[in-house]
RNA sequence: GGCCCCGUAGUUCAGUUGGUUAGAACGCUAGCCUGUCACGCUAGAGGUCGACGGUUCGAGCCCGUUCGGGGUCGCCA
């Protein structure tokens, strides 16, 4: 058996014609008519059509008729122009195709349990299961190649930037601050555990107080918490650091990164300056610290309004929360009452009373909350919302007012989707900016890192920190955001060790706690700091919004499914007894499938 | 942890108020066929209706539990 491939099936044309190639690659579809067969043999880049004519070799022609699909074939033969009659113009090799002299069957394959073509509607389960196959499809590996150039882009821009690459550790110290950590444990330590890295974010602090000025890594992250579409347990963040610098710095270089790579991969054109919109405002215009640029609609404030007016549910929502209204506008006839029913109950979702609505359509208003309302009132929310005839109006109250803005601002999204706004080539980026530095955690009855601890908090807010306004204290925390998903995550960093010392007060850690989870790093800090920040994107997340695909499972070669599992490996799984023992471990529940 | 959706040949699905032997398409197997490319034609094989329990003379269908998958809220410094 030997054969030397010459080509890529995908990428022979008419030029080549009468050169003798040899390709190598997967039966995907014969066709035998009878003394005729053609066989499209697939490879990574694109489908040829070889033939066999039992008239020129008929051992060769009764080999071919064993081909199946799947079995791995080499075939070497002589490039042909097809007749004009006989051209394929849905493929791009379609004007060629091989007139094989030899067949050389290197693997055979059982029946693959599903067919493997472009567009599929089997199951994900199933196609999970066998993902080596699900990754034979064009589009898996269109959605792959993808990754790589972004990926190879990401270390062409920061190096020729400056940055250098230097990896972390993957077992690391557990910090139970923020998400749980996947932990590790130990063999020569018993009882004691490593935790994989939720992100390098310490090491990174570290490298720029060792003086390296500006790292980048394309990092492997692991967060024990629940899955989504966007989310997965083990995912890859392009994570970078700077010294000496400002929250300027680092948003010029990363916003240049993002422009780069969308120009040198897509061919799109992202217009720089990326538009910046401080945390508060997103909340206030758009109900969200992700708000998707996409849509124009933008949410109205009416809690002046509302406080005293005589519908109990918003004057109650007003007194200490808030109450809003998106004004749809245009959309009354876009939404029927079943719509707008149906909506009222998916708003619940998040945890508000409901939804009041107002509908103004041939010149009548009809509305679920304008009989509890004066003339005058009702009046003053139409003006505040710039309500015209046509117009469909939204509106959401609740004591909590972030709750409020929350719930109608993915109600926003969610009208705008099923409007088919939502187009997924349209890429609307901005920088979200001041984040606040602390959030009430109701869970915690305290205050907690809206980032990381290490955040540092804007300067001109330092007096609130002071006095202890933490809920005011804004911080030098960014996020970009590309269509209302959250694409990267950053902060300048507090450098100063009485900052630091104050922040963890104020985080309610005492300095025994302190000094336990993070005493190396301020240890560190004695020895001289750059001032530094940075940020870490989400790798996967920008190939998946490149590949205008739907899950980062599709933008991922082996992906773990909604409960963390992965169906392929069947990981996690039971282990020996023996390797609980050397780690000194003891279950105390057997798992269910443990015997088997 | 909560809520919602899905589960019938290998695959995608249909299956009437609960009623004889559960169907179709694609795939698979065999035969025929020399310009197909979703090849065509003929024949055939292929089912624990996710699992368990219940109601019933009778369950793919009704009820309960459970398993698997997906979405989402909580959660995700």
């Amino acid at each position: 058996m030997s054969y030397r491939r010459t080509d890529y099936c995908g990428t022979l044309r008419p030029a080549d014609a009468g050169r003798s190639v040899t390709l190598c690659g997967w039966a995907q579809g014969r066709r035998n008519l009878g003394g005729l067969l053609f066989v499209d043999l697939r490879d990574r880049s694109g489908l040829m059509q070889c033939v066999f004519n039992e008239e020129t070799d008929r051992a060769l022609f009764a080999q071919a008729e064993t081909i199946r699909n799947e079995y791995v074939l080499c075939i070497t033969g002589t490039l042909a122009c097809r007749a004009p009659e006989a051209v394929n113009p849905d493929r791009p090799t379609g004007a060629v195709e091989v007139r094989a002299e030899t067949l050389t069957i290197l693997s055979k394959a059982a029946t693959p349990p599903f067919e493997i073509e472009e567009e599929t509607q089997v199951g994900e389960a199933l196609r999970l299961k066998y993902r080596y196959l699900d990754l034979r499809r064009p589009k898996l590996q269109r959605h792959l190649m993808l990754r790589h150039r972004a990926a190879q882009a990401a270390r062409r821009f920061f190096d020729a930037e400056g940055f250098w690459e230097i990896e972390t550790p993957m077992l690391t110290k557990s910090t139970p601050e923020g998400a749980r950590d996947y932990l590790v444990p130990s063999r020569v330590h018993p009882g004691m555990f490593y935790a994989l890295p939720q992100s390098p974010q310490q090491y990174k602090q570290l490298l720029m107080l060792a003086g390296f000025d500006k790292y980048f890594q394309l990092a492997r992250c692991f967060r024990d918490e629940d899955l989504r579409a966007d989310r997965q347990p083990d995912f890859t963040q392009i994570d970078i650091e700077m010294s000496f610098v400002d929250v300027e710095d680092v948003l010029s270089v990363c916003e240049r990164f993002i422009a780069y790579l969308f120009k040198d991969v897509l061919d799109v054109d992202v217009p720089l300056p990326l538009p910046r919109i401080p945390h508060r405002e997103a909340m206030r215009r758009f109900g969200s610290d992700k708000p998707d640029l996409r849509v124009g609609y933008e949410l109205v404030d009416i809690t002046d309004i509302a406080k005293g007016c005589g519908f109990k549910v918003f004057s109650s929502a007003a007194a200490t929360g808030g109450v809003c209204l998106i004004n749809m506008t245009g959309c009354a006839g876009k939404f029927t009452r079943r719509d707008i029913d149906a909506l009222s109950t998916w708003v619940k979702e998040y945890r508000v009373g409901g939804l009041a609505w107002a509908r103004l359509l041939g010149g009548e208003m009809t509305s679920s909350f304008g009989k509890f309302l004066t003339d005058a009132e009702m009046a003053s929310i139409l003006t505040r919302a710039k309500a015209q005839d046509g117009d469909l109006l939204f509106v959401v109250g609740d004591p909590n007012e972030t709750r409020a803005q929350t719930a109608l601002g993915a109600l926003r999204l969610e009208c705008a989707r099923q409007l088919g706004l939502l187009r997924k080539d349209d890429f609307k980026f901005l920088w979200v900016t001041e984040f606040p530095l602390f959030e009430y955690s109701e869970e915690e009855d305290r205050y907690v890192a809206c980032h990381h601890p290490f955040t540092a908090p804007m300067d001109e807010d330092l007096p609130l920190l002071a006095a202890g306004e933490l809920g005011r204290v804004r911080s030098k925390a960014y996020d970009m955001v590309l269509s209302g998903t959250e694409l990267s995550s950053g902060s300048i960093r507090i450098f100063d060790t009485q900052a630091q010392a104050d922040m963890f007060s104020a985080l309610g850690f005492t300095r025994e706690d302190a000094e336990a989870r993070f005493g190396h790093l301020l240890t560190a800090f004695q020895y001289g700091v750059p001032p530094h920040g940075g940020l870490a994107f989400g790798f996967d997340r920008i190939v998946m919004l490149m590949a205008g695909a739907d899950s980062l499972r599709d933008v991922i070669a082996f992906p773990k499914v909604q409960n963390a599992s992965e169906p392929m490996t069947t990981c996690p799984s039971p282990v020996d007894e023996h390797q609980l023992r050397d780690l000194h471990i003891r279950l105390t529940d057997t798992p269910p499938d443990a015997e088997a």
